[in-house]
DNA sequence: CTGAAAGCGCTAACAG
DNA sequence: CTGTTAGCGCTTTCAG
């Protein structure tokens, strides 16, 4: 494996073209005048030498990396890789690199690895914070040298935030059921210290209260970690008295039909199912799930760091309830 | 929000400690001998100004950047982010930045993040082919700028391969499931192109066609993209004459088992299900799966890439059988 | 063991 | 419109 050790520099493809490196600088870099016969011909120099330019260089002199951190609490629940693809996506129209790193649901690794991205001189972060309280001081720290925007999740720091509408999509899940006959309900995967599962579970609260009021009793206040099935116990002290719950992932719910169905209790006949972010999970099951517009969720945070305005409901984007067999005698 | 405009420098560092900034250099790199006078006290003014270094400047000049490369085909395949967490655990252990892309399932933005990263100055790549025959050409690129290593798929490249050991994977699930007393196999998730998945499909006969020699008309040759279901044309005409099947990834199984329960089918009772990876979804859905070694395979990527020896089973890391419900009776 | 000096490849004043 | 020049912050010879 031969290693080219000596890349094409500015020097190189001016020496070739008969100008100066700052010239060729200009040119490259698209802006300030450069006459249009020059222009073409460095250009083609450029081309022809397989000129690349050296990111490092630049970001050393320009005082920019073009790179974005992203900071996820746990990339392996499901909901974040389908963010970060949106994230990437996103980058890659700018032609930004992106720096990833997974909190591990950890607060002090989360501080860890934000200490590590800014030491690499990220542009900005985008971050979906680990707890809403005990993230706060290095969202902060980081706040204070770069531009920070707080995604899906947030923490009570200033950053900007940038998420969906969790009531709305909770109201919208409630109307569904409601319109299936359904009446009687609950809610598994409340987690304490998450933003949007605070949010969820008050909008549960708010918009099932009026058609039952004993909702607020069927909220299962235990936290679900990843993998862990919902707790027999409970699930038998309300099963007789419910006909729809509404889960805060896939994931959950595709364990909670298993336990229903052990049981011998029919999805959606006797209980009907309504998930959280429709994830690849939901279509292979069946599930009927909120799907979240996380591509317009990440170009906004992208743009809100970049400086530019953004017109967009910052903090309330629009969910789709995606209907499907788990909630729907029909489908 | 205040943004430092002047981080502290080498410079600062120097002055404050009355010594040149080549000392200090010296002494915040380990390297070379410094007095251990000096050292202790460049070190605690060092630590006093809250001084972090300039990766950047470092990188210009030292010629590595310390982030490696990662792209994977589809990040919103469960398996990916499971590989992606170990590779960041390894990476972060050793305060190596990772630079993440994914390919979307398409060789033209393979290609394109690979230039990308390469621009970047990563000083490796770890990459999981899209394509067994068409993303040879990209990998080859990059290898003769930098190392590279193909993490669990691969492609026709020289490029090292640290992958797990896929026969052996399949002849564990079908000596699990014949020993549950099943004869009639069937598999689905064959992808061309993918090398793993022809690795576990030439197994799955090899192993199986002793026991069932019509086996290999129950291979599902087409492909079930993300999301899709199993055909259930396919499945009614090869459902009467199986008691076993196995999937390659937990995603797959997850809709299959509701294909079955649909037609009035009991899992395991009926048909047992082994499905690959052993992502989050297999401990929720009650899955048997197969779980690889991934931080193992991550590390010894990294390793490799690193210009390590490698004294490990580089092409055939073991994975383990967890057996749950979906096969197992009694469990 | 330590300091002085030379750049890494590029951009951004500042002149012409 | 283009060239000259001065660094960005750091590592690394080369002298002492």
């Amino acid at each position: 494996m031969d290693r080219d050790r000596s890349r094409v520099t500015i020097h190189d493809v001016a020496r070739e073209a008969g100008v100066s490196i700052a010239t060729v600088s200009r040119v490259l870099s698209g802006s300030a005048g450069a006459g249009e016969h020059v222009r073409a011909r460095v250009l083609g120099i450029a081309q022809q030498l397989g000129y690349r330019g050296d990111s490092v260089a630049r970001s050393l002199r320009s005082r920019k990396s073009n790179m974005l951190g992203l900071l996820v609490p746990n990339i392996t629940n499901p909901f974040f890789p389908a963010l970060i693809q949106s994230v990437e996506l996103e980058l890659q129209a700018r032609q930004d690199g992106l720096l990833l790193a997974d909190a591990q649901s950890t607060v002090s690794v989360e501080t860890d690895r934000v200490r590590s991205m800014l030491d690499r001189r990220i542009d900005a972060l985008l971050i979906s914070p680990t707890d809403e309280e005990l993230s706060l001081a290095i969202i902060d720290e980081a706040l204070s040298q770069i531009p920070v925007v707080q995604l899906d999740r947030r923490a009570g720091s200033a950053a900007p935030y940038v998420g969906v509408d969790n009531a709305g999509a909770i109201k919208d899940a409630v109307a569904h059921l409601a319109a299936q006959g359904r009446s009687r309900f609950a809610f598994v995967g409340y987690s304490r210290g998450v933003s949007t599962s605070e949010a969820r579970v008050d909008a549960f609260v708010k918009y099932t209260e009026s058609i039952d009021p004993d909702s607020v009793t069927r909220i299962l206040r235990e936290e679900i970690g990843d993998g862990e099935v919902v707790p027999a116990g409970w699930l038998d002290q309300i099963l007789g008295d419910v006909d729809a719950i509404i889960t805060s992932s896939d994931l959950i719910a595709v364990s909670l039909r298993d336990s229903l169905l052990d049981r011998g209790l029919r999805v959606p006949e006797d209980i009907a199912l309504v998930s959280f972010d429709n994830t690849l999970l939901a279509a292979a099951a069946n599930l009927t799930s909120i799907q979240q517009p996380l591509v317009d969720v990440a170009r906004a945070g992208i743009a809100l760091v970049s400086g530019l305005e953004v017109e967009v409901p910052i903090e309330g984007f629009p969910t789709t309830l995606v209907v499907r067999k788990s909630s729907s005698v029909g489908v």
